[in-house]
DNA sequence: AAAAAAATCCAAAGCGCTTTGAATATAAAG
DNA sequence: CTTTATATTCAAAGCGCTTTGGATTTTTTT
């Protein structure tokens, strides 16, 4: 029945103790380099591999890096950015036998979740996604005793944490001035979630350009809401039936880019030359526009490369818990595409 | 350091043998129910939860479900529609306390991974994604006695196995006869791989639909690639600047169809009006539509249900391990939305 | 060649649970 | 009030590894 080889059987069958099998495999120095070999030699013939749960009980890790992904309450809506972000720390782990446990649940479940996982100690680390502003699940986690990275960061916590975040703020400030240069003055924001900390610091970077251009805000084209094609685009065609539409329009998220579209589209409107878009690109990978000029300008960073990072900042400490708390940022670039063009008015 | 509390420490602060305080939280009947009600507030107010490592090795079960996801060869591409089936798996998971463990790899070493899994036994049982036609990944599972089910199936394979499914023939088919019926009779198809099992009868649906109208097949208008945003695009373009453009085209993703839509947009003309356009929709949760009349006319099919039953598929297999190989086959509906209209020459 | 040091190997304990087989307490039967 | 059956509890073994501390062998030093 049983068809896998254990440590027992290898080490019977090479006449050595399990211990130096063990060591052998395991790369201690204590051990003949004419033994290692015969060791390795023999594993690989008979298929050797440690059993998973065995080794993690006796070594006391779990080898194990927990992602705790939660739905957004009204709309069970899975983040899209994930699975990019995943990809990267996946590759990641990968290289370090880390295995990538991964819950999706419900917000109001999210702290016992977290609670459980330390209790049963299942992982040796975890990767907190999508901070709010004041995030409590920060602190709670430093008390768990977790190691953890933070995706993102958040505003007003004291707490001290390892993050990795894409510079949110001066990404938008860069993408509001650059409309404000092509002659742009009602430019209007459909942003995520209020309560994230992402969503707050694209705000700021927004409010600083227009404040910076002495461009009053104008509250009636600012949008904050799940980052959904049908939320871009019930926020554009309820702007465009407005009194003044803006004549730009800047996005969270490239799904909220195509969902604008679609309403420029049924408007009649065309995009660019009509109405600037510019959006925030995640640079997920089916939505990636190689070769040719793409359609939307964007600010870009890749969610994906903020996963490896990630993983990466995570391991970095869990081997070394003494390490000093870690912040990484990474900046967004600013690619032209054909979706926005100088200002001239059409209504 | 350590501030969890283990079944040692309990058990002696109840006064009572490891054995009994392991079956009272276990649900064994040999335990007075009066002592079952100490031992669980105790446990409750001690916080305590079994150490997943040692659970895991006493009781033999990983308590762990694997998901191997491959990366597309060329684009590295992450299947978009994946974050969404693994929401529906996963919340099967939770209600059965098992845990999902996410694997991102490269096609080439997915061989090695399965086989890894089984010799270091760190799995009950794993999901296997994208079928390809004749995939031997499916008897490789089976020599290696895993318990696992299918999300598609895979054509020529003459094992046995557990699947779940959309009817993706009959989808197809039906998709295309209505665009028949609206007196279409040039009708592309951008389709994925073809090395997919789902593609394939995708193809068989679409081209009995065709030959039942007794319309012959035009093969410049059938196209397989990645189902990426720029592949709808760049397929259309190359239709429309052709000497005989279709007047409907059938997209196998709502990715496509984005990408299908750029493209009319860019050649200014109008979905549904000029061209029209029907594609599958997997029902994913940031395109959901609700409310209004869809753009996309399509053939919808919850890929978070999907998800669900297979997951609730394997669980059975994994508790029942003589139960007969199961398939379950899910019906697509057709929804009309505002992309599909009669008829009418444009060129 | 004997003594000291270094290299190599091993037996056994332990990781924190579950489970087996036996012991004890309680209830039912004679 | 025994005896037998039933309910409840427990001590100890075992899951398959890693790791400790010691034993043995080989090499180096004197």
């Amino acid at each position: 029945m049983k068809n896998t080889t254990d440590l027992k059987q290898l080490s019977t069958l090479l006449k050595l103790s399990q211990t130096t099998v063990s060591r052998a495999l395991n790369g201690f120095p204590e051990v003949n380099e004419k033994t290692r070999l015969r060791v390795e030699l023999a594993a690989k013939k008979y298929n050797y591999l440690p059993n998973t749960r065995a080794k993690r009980l006796a070594s006391g890790r779990s080898m194990t890096i927990g992602h705790i992904v939660t739905f957004s309450k009204e709309y069970e809506l899975v983040n899209p950015i994930f699975s990019d972000f995943i990809a990267g720390a996946s590759e990641r782990y990968n290289k370090s036998n880390y295995d990538l446990m991964l819950t999706l649940a419900k917000e109001e479940d999210e702290e016992r979740i977290y609670k459980d996982l330390a209790a049963r100690s299942a992982v040796d680390g975890v990767i907190l996604h999508g901070p709010k502003i004041n995030d409590n699940r920060i602190n709670m986690l430093n008390e768990l005793r977790i190691p953890f990275v933070v995706h993102g960061r958040s505003s007003g916590s004291k707490e001290n944490y390892n993050w990795v975040d894409v510079n949110n703020e001066s990404a938008f400030f860069r993408a509001t001035e650059f409309l404000i240069d092509l002659g742009h003055k009602s430019i209007a924001l459909i942003n995520g979630d209020p309560n994230m900390d992402f969503a707050m610091r694209r705000n700021t970077g927004y409010g600083r350009a227009l404040e910076a251009a002495k461009i009053s805000i104008d509250k009636t084209k600012k949008f904050n809401g799940e980052m959904t094609e049908p939320f871009g685009y019930k926020c554009t065609i309820d702007m465009l039936e407005s009194n003044e539409p803006p004549s730009a329009i800047i996005a969270s998220s490239i799904i909220v880019a195509i969902g604008i579209r679609r309403a420029l589209d049924d408007k009649g409107l065309k995009i660019g030359s009509d109405i600037s878009v510019l959006t925030f690109d995640d640079d997920l990978s089916y939505f990636r526009d190689e070769g040719t000029v793409p359609l939307f300008t964007s600010t870009k960073s890749s969610v994906r490369e903020a996963g490896y990072k990630s993983a990466n900042l995570l391991l970095e400490a869990i081997m070394n818990p003494t390490n000093e708390k870690k912040g990484i940022l990474l900046e967004a670039e600013l690619t032209i595409g054909r979706s926005t063009k100088s200002f001239k008015p059409i209504f």
